[in-house]
RNA sequence: GGGCACGUAGCUCAGUCCGGAAAGAGCGUCGGACUUCUAAUCCGACGGUCGUGGGUUCAAAUCCCAUCGUGCCCGCCA
């Protein structure tokens, strides 16, 4: 509804100004401070001003004067104050939203007949998943969330690198030591755990042991590289047997996440298959290709990159860039559009890729990053070789733990005393407590760095998911007493929508809901085209605000409300519901029905 | 040394891309509100040279330049 508002008063104002004979370019228009009536504002009156020979109230005015509300669907008045104009909502504006947003797929915006991978989380398969990462998935999983909403047709891809030295290290590693070699017992039942202790056991070996040991150590690996690069089965499976049961053990930790792939793309993949192969040699042929210091290299530097991208070592193997060139390549047959998400020390390499994808004659509008600053600990990095760091498992639980703990402890001093059985309790420690994680990292811009504290990631204070939750677990509790079913569009229940009246909502939080529902799906459409979720963060707790506002304000059930309003006022409830049960869901953070 | 990012209240952050209406939240502190549709809520108070210095503009947290501080990168690792 918003949307449509906006493109009414776009082409009003354009037209105004075309008849007072000034310039259409920046129409000014913006979103007005909270304390203004209107929803939508323009300021162009100050660049007219010089033009017009007037002050920009004046011109305002003139301004305001040549259009006429009556003629306009969504915009009841135009009211200048000062040199701003201000354009309020009409009845019908309200009408539509509620009207609108009482189905359960509000705010969802219409397919664009348009393909995009989101490539996200992509860690090693080394061991467990730790807290450093952990952006990753919880920003991509909300990004491919976020697009999909957004009307594009979305696969979420997990890329493994299954080809580099580290994995070649760890194959020998496995295939060369005993559980008597190593040290403790895994931290938990769970393949990750179990192997990354022969990960950890072959990286200090080979720092630790004499040379010739190392040497014979190295000759192992570099054979089990040579295998992969020539595409034999043999070393294919060797490195197989450890990848796929690390990644099995990853793939469990991220589903608490939830974060969900529909495929896992090997590198290796690229290298079976010739892509690699064939990239090596079309890279060769290019102008910036040299043989250099005993490898063939790409000079960037022409294009604003000083560093040169290695392609092919001397020994004819080729490196994580080359076969991560093929792979994009390959997306780009597949996918309209390609979204990576990156850590930031990967900034460089993102675009020496992208600079070498163009050289390849590859248009790579549709390739876009989104990159993401490490969470590290208050004495510095996380590191899965040195066994230094959080798991996710384990901040799930801490979270989940610390949940419950709350849910009891209130449980004693609720008021209402619904039936909460046990498993409710563990449903609502499992929505809160994850919920409070996702929350916490994707309400934050990826850019920022994060320190990780315990305290901190852990805080169900306002400002949180439970914050927004609890919302959802109200509008819930509301439809519930009145007999509706809170989870299905109201159309086709005990209710009449076709009597319910906007006008009736005529108290300033009810009227502020529902500008705040209207704005929903284009904070959606802008959200998705910045690639931007921390933007639905902020816009549910600004909804969260003035639910609550209406809440405290304007009771629904209560006798003594008039049947008409109470109708309108759950249509309200229900838009209310869908709204924040659907940005919820793109960031990936559980709407719970009670709390 | 070069490149990129970040710096807004004691703390954690919105707002910065696209300049506009006396800088907004939460936490913390202090003081209030549960016979009411769930108090994980709400109301009020205190708290700011938007790192610093210049510039552009009718208008700068927002754009430009410089500078300081912090993080990341500058591997034939991935």
């Amino acid at each position: 509804m918003f949307l449509s508002l906006r493109a009414e008063v776009e082409s009003a104002l354009e037209t105004a100004l075309s008849a007072l004979d000034y310039p259409t370019d920046d129409l000014g228009i913006e979103e007005p401070p909270e304390d203004v009536d209107s929803v939508l504002a323009s300021s162009v009156a100050f660049r007219l001003a010089g033009e017009a020979g007037a002050p920009p109230p004046q011109v305002a005015s003139a301004v305001a004067d040549e259009i006429d509300a009556d003629e306009l669907t969504y915009v009841a008045a135009i009211e200048t104050q000062g040199p701003y104009l201000n354009f309020l909502p009409s009845e019908a504006y309200l009408e539509n939203t509620l009207e609108t947003a009482t189905a359960a797929d509000y705010g969802a915006l219409e397919d664009r007949k348009e393909s995009v991978v989101v490539e996200h989380t992509s860690a090693n398969p080394t061991g467990p998943v730790h807290v450093g990462r952990a952006r990753n998935p919880i920003i991509g999983d909300a990004v491919a969330n976020l697009l999909d909403y957004a009307g594009y047709d979305v696969d979420r891809h997990y890329y493994v690198n299954d080809a580099g030295r580290q994995m070649a290290v760890f194959t020998w590693a496995y295939e060369t030591f005993d559980e008597d070699d190593l040290e403790g017992e895994p931290e938990r039942d769970r393949p990750e755990y179990d192997l990354v202790r022969y990960y950890r056991k072959g990286n200090a070996f080979l720092e630790n042991a004499s040379e010739p040991k190392v040497a014979d150590a190295e000759a192992e690996i570099e054979s089990i590289m040579q295998g992969l690069e020539a595409g034999d089965d043999e070393a294919y499976e060797r490195v197989s047997e450890v990848v796929d049961q690390v990644l099995g053990g990853m793939k469990a930790c991220l589903a608490r996440l939830p974060a969900e792939f529909d495929e896992f793309v090997k590198e290796t993949r690229f290298m079976r298959n010739g892509d690699t192969d064939d990239l090596v040699a079309r890279l060769k042929e290019l102008d910036e290709a040299v043989y250099e210091d005993e490898a063939w290299q790409l000079e960037l530097d022409a294009h604003g990159i000083e560093k040169n991208l290695v392609f092919l070592r001397a020994d004819d193997t080729s490196l994580y860039p080359t076969r991560d060139l093929a792979h994009h390549e390959w997306k780009f047959e597949e996918y309209d559009n390609a979204v990576t998400v990156l850590g930031e020390d990967h900034t460089l390499q993102a675009d020496q890729l992208r600079t070498t994808l163009e050289l390849l004659g590859n248009d790579t509008e549709g390739l876009r990053q989104v990159l993401y600053s490490y969470v590290n600990l208050p004495e510095g990095k996380m590191s899965t070789r040195r066994g230094t760091g959080v798991d996710l498992d384990d901040l799930l639980d801490e979270a989940i733990d610390r949940a419950r703990e709350e849910v009891e402890e209130r449980m004693d001093d609720r008021i209402r005393d619904d039936d909460l059985g046990d498993e409710d309790v563990e449903r609502i420690a499992h929505q809160v407590g994850i919920g409070a994680v996702r929350y916490d990292i994707v309400s934050k811009q990826p850019s920022k760095a994060i320190t990780f504290e315990w305290e901190q990631a852990l805080d169900f204070e306002a400002q949180s998911a439970p914050y927004v939750q609890y919302v959802h677990a109200r509008c819930c509790g509301i439809l519930e007493e009145a007999g509706l079913d809170s989870a299905a569009d109201l159309e086709g229940q005990d209710v009449d929508l076709e009597s319910v009246d906007a006008d009736l909502l005529e108290t300033p939080e009810e009227r502020e809901l529902l500008e705040t529902i209207a704005r929903f799906p284009a904070v959606v459409e802008e959200a998705a085209d910045d690639l931007q979720p921390h933007q639905i963060a902020t816009y549910t707790r600004t909804f969260a605000d003035r639910f609550n506002a209406f809440y405290r304000e304007c009771p629904v059930l209560a006798e003594d409300v008039d049947p008409e309003v109470r109708e309108a006022r759950l249509a309200l409830v229900a838009a209310s519901k869908h709204t924040v049960a659907n940005a919820l869901s793109i960031l990936g953070v559980a709407a719970p029905r009670s709390m």
